[in-house]
DNA sequence: GCCGTTTTCGGCCCGACTGTTTTCAGTCG
């Protein structure tokens, strides 16, 4: 059993007890546990192997004996009575805004509601009110809620599905009859939220993958099992995709499943107004032929053809060589983000229509095809050009590693410098910071900046942006830092004007430099508050305000279509991981693919600047 | 449930905001 599984069997034992109405210490504990397991280096397997699960924070002798049960026998009956106790839809209550175990433990027992379902015709029929405490609101901080967690139900966020959807792959891979595969779909493109994991397997007849990977340990449940295709559900409950084809088919299919169908269906017509079909441009194995003509049929009643003029016509071929699979056209790809990106082989289709490589993150149609054929396909950023990361968190406040920790990872990642931006005094809960212990929290930098050599260490803060739009310090404290990120982290449930006012006195402020992340929201658990992105955006060009990427897969703020925006503005973007543990200094890949599908290119962003450049871009030292 | 060169018991992050209320419980970060 992998950490992430171990740390989400954790995760639901702590909301079932806090459910039961647990003492609330005893549910941080196994909260605390799960975390610390989802960000462990080793496995817990080896940990346990050597008799040393105690060693892992947070883990004490009661988690250990519950986690060695996981381990060794795939289960845990401590979790599943917990099950019994308590009815599951009750645990997905937990993730609406505004509803916590009390309330949800009240509308249990009281009303007999069970489901969610249950709970959104409660609320519409207004039952709910007649409980103590609950009234017209709580009815409708239910009826939203419930609508956001319909809406990604059956997704989860690219952070779980893209490091199951390696593991798979690298799994899958050993199997006997296997020769390639690879990570098609949404994950391949970078999607920010995930309905299934589609892996692409070239295989020899008589392969064991079916075999293999229906008796999965990770596999819950088979969905569907057919000669080509593979349909499973995970413990975790993510939906995995296998398409089983011959070696010839890899690339085609590979094209095929990566979508998004929107972008193919373009593609398709674009070949189709050259009177080129499928078959012409190598795309026809019979699997796929007759779907695609359906999808191509579709395509062409509500598509506009592609007018003439656009660059191309069927005179200008490029030759297709059979068997040739050349990505010497991947010119923007030297970072092969998505894992086995440029060595799918899907270049063909493009090369055959003469158009440049389009990279899975920009295969949406929003006008990736049409920029192609203009030669304006942007030169995407990669991680290779980060140079820095200007928000992360320590000790001093609510991080787990101390300043030269997080100092020394950003160096093995090949930073030239960080940002150390701990939290505000306002903000107890994550122990901001007094005015004193900047002082020290500075003297300590500057100590470490004579010792280290090859990265400098910014001092900086991310301060509160304080519910009534002033910042959490005084003017006088937010000049003697190096580099000031403001950020929301109270009052989301104000009105659009109240919270548009506070990011305007944020972005307008002489000592504010990145607008940390903008919208609030957090992937399938919060909404954003509420904002107008436009306006920020616009503000943020005004004012020479650098907005963030928070690169945290748990958030992705602002998201690629605001990114993108936020490029058309010329508004400067800085990627930062918002790291409380070294580990999660790994996250800017989230970033970075989120910026890619924002058409980003280095230049667009910050941190791929060398330090001298980025800090005289910064409003305090313009 | 975890943790301890202040403690093997008694702490554990605590204050603001919200909605429902006439003085506060629940939620959240």
């Amino acid at each position: 059993m992998t950490n992430l599984e171990l740390a989400w069997a954790l995760t639901e034992m702590g909301d079932l007890l806090e459910l039961k109405g647990e003492e609330p210490f005893k549910v941080r504990a196994y909260h605390r546990a799960a975390r610390a397991l989802e960000n462990l280096e080793e496995e817990a397997a080896a940990l346990y192997a050597r008799d040393a699960l105690e060693e892992i924070p947070g883990v004490g002798k009661n988690l250990a004996k519950k986690i060695a049960e996981l381990l060794t026998t795939g289960r845990s009956t401590f979790l599943e009575n917990l099950r019994r106790e308590v009815p599951p839809g009750l645990r997905e209550m937990l993730a609406i805004p505004g509803l916590g175990s009390r309330s949800i433990r009240q509308i249990h027992q009281a009303l007999g509601i069970t489901t969610l379902e249950e709970l959104e015709t409660a609320a519409r029929e207004k039952r709910i009110r007649t409980l103590p405490g609950m009234g017209s609101k709580t009815e409708l901080a239910i009826l939203r809620g419930v609508e956001m967690l319909k809406e990604v139900r059956e997704q989860v966020p690219l952070g779980v599905a893209r490091p199951l959807a390696m593991l798979l792959r690298d799994q899958i891979l050993l199997i006997p009859g296997v020769e390639r595969v690879a990570i098609a779909g949404s994950v391949r493109r970078g999607c920010e939220m995930v309905g299934d994991v589609d892996l692409v397997v070239a295989v020899q007849p008589g392969n064991q993958v079916a075999d293999v990977m229906t008796r999965h340990p990770q596999v819950k449940e088979v969905l569907a099992s057919e000669p080509d295709r593979l349909s499973l559900r995970t413990t975790l409950g993510v939906k995995i995709e296998i398409i089983l084809v011959p070696p010839g088919d890899f690339a085609v299919t590979m094209f095929y499943a990566t979508g998004s169908k929107a972008h193919r269906r373009r593609l398709i017509s674009l070949a189709a107004s050259r009177g080129l079909g499928v078959a012409d441009l190598g795309l026809a194995t019979p699997r796929w032929l007759a779907e695609e003509k359906a999808v191509l049929a579709a395509g062409q009643e509500d598509q506009p053809a592609i007018s003439a003029g656009d660059g191309i016509s069927s005179g200008k071929l490029a030759p297709w060589k059979e068997g040739v699979i050349d990505d010497s056209f991947v010119v923007n790809y030297s970072y092969q983000i998505a894992p086995n990106g440029g060595e799918a082989g899907d270049s063909f289709f493009y090369r055959r229509l003469g158009l440049p490589y389009i990279v899975p993150e920009l295969r949406e149609d929003r006008g990736e095809i049409e920029a192609a054929l203009r030669g304006e396909l942007p030169r995407l950023i990669t991680l290779a050009d980060i140079r820095g990361d200007l928000h992360m968190h320590t000790r001093y406040s609510d991080g787990v590693a101390t300043i030269a920790a997080m100092a020394a990872a950003a160096q093995a990642r090949g930073y030239q410098y960080i940002a150390i931006t701990d939290h505000s005094r306002s903000l107890v809960v994550a122990r901001g910071l007094s005015v004193e212990q900047l002082k020290a929290q500075r003297e300590e930098i500057a100590r470490l900046n004579e010792e280290l050599e090859g990265i400098t260490i910014l001092a900086g803060i991310e301060v509160d942006i304080l519910a009534d739009g002033r910042l959490d310090y005084e003017d006088d404290v937010l000049k003697e830092f190096d580099l000031v990120i403001a950020s929301i982290h109270s009052g989301f449930r104000q009105e659009e004007e109240q919270v548009m006012a506070r990011l305007e006195a944020a972005l307008r402020h002489p000592y504010v430099d990145i607008l940390g992340h903008p919208t609030g929201r957090m992937l399938g658990r919060r909404r954003p508050y509420l904002v107008d992105v436009g306006r920020i955006i616009e503000l943020a060009a005004a004012t020479g305000t650098i907005l963030e990427i928070n690169a945290s897969p748990d958030r992705l703020d602002l998201n690629d279509t605001a990114v993108r925006l936020a490029r058309e503005y010329g508004v400067p973007i800085a990627i930062n991981t918002d790291a409380h543990d070294p580990n999660r200094l790994a996250d800017m890949e989230y970033g970075v693919l989120t910026a890619r599908r924002g058409w980003l290119e280095p230049e667009n962003v910050v941190n791929t600047w060398e330090l001298e450049r980025l800090l005289a871009r910064l409003k305090r030292n313009r």
